[in-house]
DNA sequence: TCAGACCTACCGACCACTAGGTAAGTCTTC
DNA sequence: GAAGACTTACCTAGTGGTCGGTAGGTCTGA
């Protein structure tokens, strides 16, 4: 099942900050529209990290929002709709909008902790993406397409930024990358995981660097084979 | 929220093997009984693994038991008692209920990595805790607690490895080990997850081998501290 | 004889979604 | 600037379906 991408806003396609069109051109949408459709997407964040996908319902949500289910159906026109604007916030680890342009090499797994660090004080989008993830497994889930071309994105910018190390001397040539990004990609996820059930127990940032490090320790340049 | 484990079995124990009680004792219950419990909770595993738990529904496992709803209400007098039920199977990593004999020391760990390679086959049991201790962080979510105290016990599990391993001499004693056993505990999850989504990119057991010992190398004893 | 293992029938609550309305805003035209 | 055309942003009411759970019955095996 994929989400319905070509639904999921209201019949006027939504502009960023609406723009008056030329005569003769469509209408431009009422101000407020923009402003009160992300309200809904932020209540939604929350409502289906701290419920499910499944679990959440149009009618807490539109409550959560100050309207009524189908006021809600007005912006949204379906649960799936809704979700696939959640996601397309792309509001999680900033690491997929990072294009072109971003660090190189070890540089990359910096950023990467980085943003772990600071996720540690967003609990919200922290809980959305675990559950969200691990829902997506279940089967014929609408956000599954999502996370497989996610989890296939992340990975092949880290092996990437892997084999940039190794272009720029700052690693051996001889790791697999494939294998580490994803040892690397997995400790931030299951570290989420437990954060979540006991925060006192686990700092996210510091075990993460501290794994990432000895995932590439002994394999900086210089270091023998092993 | 708990799960009512008060309440989560038919209105006689069940036994591993009905034994005929001596007269004038209890009735045992019919031997048919308990062979019929454990199929439901085969089945009531696959269905929460395949659909999570909220998302799953009693007459879907009734039917797929070849019985009605409240025929399956009869064994299990509700859904948080089947919930339960079928967490109380601890047939997942094995290692919550290796008790006092398991493997001292770094032993333990290479256990550790033989029970993933072996979850590699046993994908419906994978994906059923992958499924539901995600989902468990929802709010008022039944399994919270179990989920909660399973990673107490695995992450002290893995804790007194690692200091017996200090005490053994097989590592340095400077290490984390709180830190070092969450990491542990979170690429095994990690990829998991991972591996659900696309099991052709992702080599658990070696992955987690090759993790555990990028971790600990640089700690075996008679390394420079560093 | 009696409990276990079912069944049918039903409950109220909730689900996503639709039909069809109203009030108010925006744009065009005079 | 006012009138009319059109759209947006909601609303109430209701759809058919599913949910977990209950009441109370029947058959059967020990």
């Amino acid at each position: 099942m994929t989400l319905d991408r070509t639904a999921d806003h209201s019949p006027d396609q939504p502009v960023e900050h609406p723009v008056h069109r030329a005569p003769g051109g469509t209408r431009s949408p009422r101000p407020g529209g923009a402003r009160r459709r992300e309200e809904i997407l932020a209540i939604a964040v929350e409502t289906f990290a701290t419920r499910g996908y499944h679990h959440a319902s149009l009618a807490e949500i539109a409550e959560r929002a100050g309207l009524t289910q189908p006021g809600l159906l007005h912006h949204f026109r379906s649960k799936t709709a809704l979700l696939s604007g959640v996601l397309e916030l792309r509001d999680d680890s900033e690491m997929a909008q990072l294009g072109t342009e971003r660090p190189r090499g070890l540089a990359l797994l910096d950023h990467l902790v980085e943003t772990v660090r600071r996720n540690a004080e967003r609990e919200g989008i922290v809980r959305l993406y675990a559950v969200l993830s691990a829902e997506s497994v279940t089967e014929g889930h609408p956000a599954q397409d999502f996370f497989r071309s996610r989890y296939a994105g992340l990975r092949a910018m880290v092996v990437e930024a892997l084999v940039e190390a190794c272009e720029l001397g700052e690693t051996r040539a001889d790791i697999d990358v494939e294998s580490v990004a994803n040892a690397i990609i997995a400790v931030m996820d299951g570290l989420q995981l437990q954060w979540l059930l006991a925060p006192e127990s686990v700092d996210m940032a510091a075990t993460t660097r501290r794994t990432i490090d000895a995932l590439l320790a002994g394999l900086r340049t210089g270091d023998r084979p092993g």
